[in-house]
DNA sequence: GCGACAG
DNA sequence: ATCTTGTCGC
């Protein structure tokens, strides 16, 4: 699939908040987004310890089945240091070189980290969104900011993640007794519709099974 | 001033 | 992210 150019390249953490800030205006929030999206992608990198060298890998499952349609993996290098707030940086490179590899377009993109959900409102699953124009979600396994009250404890109890005065995302048990996980919207999805996907792609694990399939196929990719 | 801090 | 053994429980 085609993605738009991700330069200029930022040196500095600063030129990354301005690029952060310069891309922000672009993204769409209105609507509910996709509520039957036939195929959904899974992101996310593994690092391999000591070194910068990473896999970025893509797996695009059937919504219906949750069986995988695609899968994409490349082997790069970090580009940027680990910095809470720029961390999309590091992995944006070898990540949309793994979706332009793509030869189909899935209809959602559910990314390892949050979107909304960011000192700057413009997290990875933002920054992806806009770089793709797909609908696209954030699922992060830890929290980053904002407050919320502990969900109760069944699975698809949620509650929000507020920040500075506004609901950033949804903090949301996808297993019964299991920590939740925090979901918050990138591009072209609302809130609501977002949970929903991330609950249905979780039947019998915490995370959503196109993170999973994600991660299996990174790590692998990196010692083959 | 002291923590917290996606992966 | 990754380093790491056994262990509790269905």
């Amino acid at each position: 699939m085609e993605v738009r150019a991700l330069h200029p390249w930022p040196a500095t953490p600063g030129e990354a908040e301005t690029i952060q800030d310069r891309l922000r205006p672009l993204l769409d929030l209105t609507g509910p987004g996709p509520a039957a999206p036939r195929t959904a992608a899974g992101l996310d990198v593994s690092y391999e310890e000591g070194t910068d060298r990473l896999a970025a890998a893509v797996v695009v499952l059937d919504m219906a089945t949750l069986q995988p349609v695609e899968e994409s993996v490349v082997i790069g290098t970090a580009a940027f240091p680990y910095v809470p707030g720029l961390f999309a940086f590091r992995e944006l490179p070898t990540l949309i070189e793994a979706l332009e590899r793509l030869s189909v377009t899935p209809d959602l993109l559910v990314c390892d980290g949050h979107g909304l959900a960011h000192p700057r409102r413009f997290g990875l699953a933002c920054h992806l969104g806009v770089l793709t124009g797909l609908p696209s979600m954030g699922v992060a396994k830890t929290h980053l900011l904002g407050s919320y009250d502990p969900p109760d404890r069944a699975r698809g109890s949620a509650a929000d993640l507020r920040h500075d005065g506004q609901v950033v995302g949804r903090v949301l048990r996808t297993q019964d007794d299991v920590r939740p996980v925090y979901v918050s919207v990138g591009h072209r999805i609302g809130l609501d519709t977002a949970c929903r996907h991330a609950l249905a792609l979780s039947p019998h694990y915490r995370l959503p099974e196109t993170t999973r399939h994600a991660d299996r196929l990174g790590r692998r990719a990196l010692r083959a």
